[in-house]
DNA sequence: TGGCTCGTTGGTAACGTTATCAAGATCCAC
DNA sequence: GTGGATCTTGATAACGTTACCAACGAGCCA
């Protein structure tokens, strides 16, 4: 039992699992050309050959051409992992989002990576579909590959396995999300602030009936319907979209949202229920990518005019925004600068910057197109969907 | 000279100018706890502590749990670094794409990662932005962290660099794209007929004039159209294109080829030309995300009528092909499977697999929609764009 | 010319694992 | 009770770098 538990707490078990190959044959591995190869070759000492092939030291200008014209004849090529394990550094940096193939994310990885590359980091990836347990296990791993730094969207609701890398002296940013009491360092967008800016144009046009849409945590026994969203974002846009609500003046029993699954199918049958409720809401909020996707699915089968029968806001612009008709109207935000800030923050930190962890928070703004309307006069009834 | 090529062929010169970092103050690294040091808290050997936490060779229950017990107390946490200098592998793939921004690759490195990760390797990211020298260099890097195995997605058009991966005794797969003579596994689909198919319906339709739209690698010099294009990708899909048309009888001075570069703002502009000339096209095939996108922004510029005024047809079904009227036709390709198959080859090949490389087709599939129609009987000329 | 500094050089000890191997303990069948 | 096989155990040698240090020669100033 407990030598259970510890094991998987080392990660030793999974170790086991995939050190041993399924596979009976391991190829014989090509001999590789070392420095001391490369010294004999020259006819010097091997610390003098490591110096001129390492770049570092001093070394005479006759000695490092003998030195590099011998590793040019025996195709010498640096191994980096000997060099990482006495320099203690790998210049890899860890990145774990929900998932590259949502345009959020993966735009944000492109600033990771450029700002990485440009400071000679490589980026590994790792997806953790929203499930906090694959974000916990990706980091236990980056933590035992040495990363010099990790860029972490959590879907963990806790911080547990993010102290751990910060004790291993492994700086962590946090990306898109927030996580109370952490003191890490976090990139975020003034999500609060951007919903109420959002939803207060639809209170400002007349609309009353207004509804949120948003991806939440997917929960295994969810089928249609997820539990109330720990994401620390989610929670803050809904926050913006009540307060937007109240200053409206409209009552706190007027709220209606709802939380979808991280799949844009889940978003489409949450809106077609809802716009097939009499009072249905005649404005609609999405709060990510893939509820925005799913909602339009939804309106667009039921035939709903855009913006006559519903107003429509996106959070995040996306490529497409501009080719659908009506335009849709977005409240955009920097994210390839959020991915580079966080990875510009952890370059500062392992090169030694121990400045007071804080929240950076990057401004996001509404991009009004043709997706908002005035409230209708009157609701009509939209057609359900022929299926 | 000699010795300045030679650096940088072997990557000295790079590894002097991030090996050192350019802020004074290096952190203190914390001293991690290692298998001594669990050894000798566990009053055990140094090889039995090792045994214990590698999860390999035997040793009895009790042993085991005093070390674990140790470990857990102290706080242990494997090196993997260490790990993978004995062993030689690092349980790590390099992947190069173009740009995971690029919702095509996003959805391969997904697959990619997906499949790596069942196999328990990590994946480390490189973007080259269609230039060879930037994914030269990204594999050359590889070669030195000694990367398990490597996906690149070839934007130059020789291989040595791949070459010397193999020769270091790396397994690589080519995605996408093919690489003549290179000898490697290569994972595709079967752009020419693919092509030949969609255009086929244009011819089929009564159209004979006939634009191809395509992204090109991107030369420095250009300014709006980048010159031919090397893409082995690209240009099978020219192929195809010619042959549909040769098949309706289609003279070949009939041809209507647009290399862009790759940003949507060239494609647009490559459109907003062609579609200004008199005898313009009716048809539109577009063989790739960028292109698509530009190549609606130019129509709904012109305020085109799809299908009446042009037929269109992308290459790659995009999340929003139904979210736009009329929705798109378009070829699907099974992207993430591509990317899964290339990764699939690839822990094959560690494995120890030596089977001969071979090219993998994966089939695509005409996805008709609205966005194609019959040849118009006049050719309405379209307004040009008020800006 | 003596003494001193500085650039260059090479031997050797890390780094933290896994691999090898010999030795002791245990167990079983005969 | 004994021979042989099997399980445990720990000392020690890799792996391929960089770090450290002592030794050597050249150049310079007094």
């Amino acid at each position: 039992m407990a030598s259970n538990f510890i094991g998987r707490f080392l990660g030793v078990r999974r170790a086991v699992t995939y050190e041993r190959s399924p596979m009976p044959n391991p190829p014989p591995p090509p001999r590789r050309v070392t420095i001391p190869d490369v010294a004999r070759h020259a006819g010097v000492g091997q610390a003098t050959a490591a110096r001129v092939l390492g770049g570092y030291g001093s070394s005479s200008a006759a000695t490092r051409e003998r030195v590099l014209a011998a590793a040019a004849e025996l195709g010498y090529s640096t191994n980096a992992v000997a060099r990482s394990m006495i320099s203690g550094r790998t210049h890899t940096l860890g990145v774990v989002v929900a998932d590259v193939e949502n345009a959020y994310f993966a735009r944000a990885v492109r600033g990771v990576t450029d700002v990485a590359a440009k400071a000679g980091l490589h980026v590994v990836l790792a997806n953790s579909d929203e499930k906090g347990e694959t974000e916990k296990s990706a980091v236990q791993m980056f933590i035992e590959r040495r990363v010099d730094g990790l860029v972490v969207a959590p879907a963990a609701t806790d911080h547990e396995h993010l102290d751990k890398a910060v004790a291993a002296g492994i700086p962590v940013v946090l990306l898109d999300r927030a996580l109370s009491g952490a003191g890490l360092d976090t990139v975020v967008v003034d999500n609060r602030g951007a919903a109420k800016a959002a939803v207060t144009r639809f209170t400002e046009a007349g609309h009353t009936r207004i509804a949120v849409v948003t991806s939440a945590s997917p929960d295994e026994n969810a089928t249609q319907l997820a539990p109330g969203a720990d994401i620390w974002t989610t929670t803050e846009r809904l926050t913006g979209y009540r307060q937007a609500l109240r200053a409206a003046g409209i009552p706190r029993g007027a709220e209606l949202i709802r939380h979808t699954g991280y799949d844009r199918t889940w978003a489409r049958s949450a809106v077609l229920e809802l716009m097939s409720s009499p009072d249905r809401p005649t404005a609609l909020f999405t709060t990510d990518n893939v509820a925005t996707l799913g909602t339009l699915d939804a309106l667009l089968d039921l035939d709903a005019h855009i913006p006559g029968d519903v107003s429509v806001i996106g959070f995040d612009d996306a490529e497409w925004a501009t080719l659908v008709r009506p335009r849709l109207s977005v409240v955009s935000q920097p994210v390839q600068e959020l991915g580079g800030l966080a990875a510009d923050i952890l370059v500062r930190r392992i090169n030694g910057s121990t400045a007071r962890p804080r929240r950076h928070t990057l401004p996001t703004a509404y991009v009004p197109r043709e997706s908002t309307g005035p409230a209708p006069a009157r609701v009509r009834p939209l057609r359900a969907p022929g299926e």
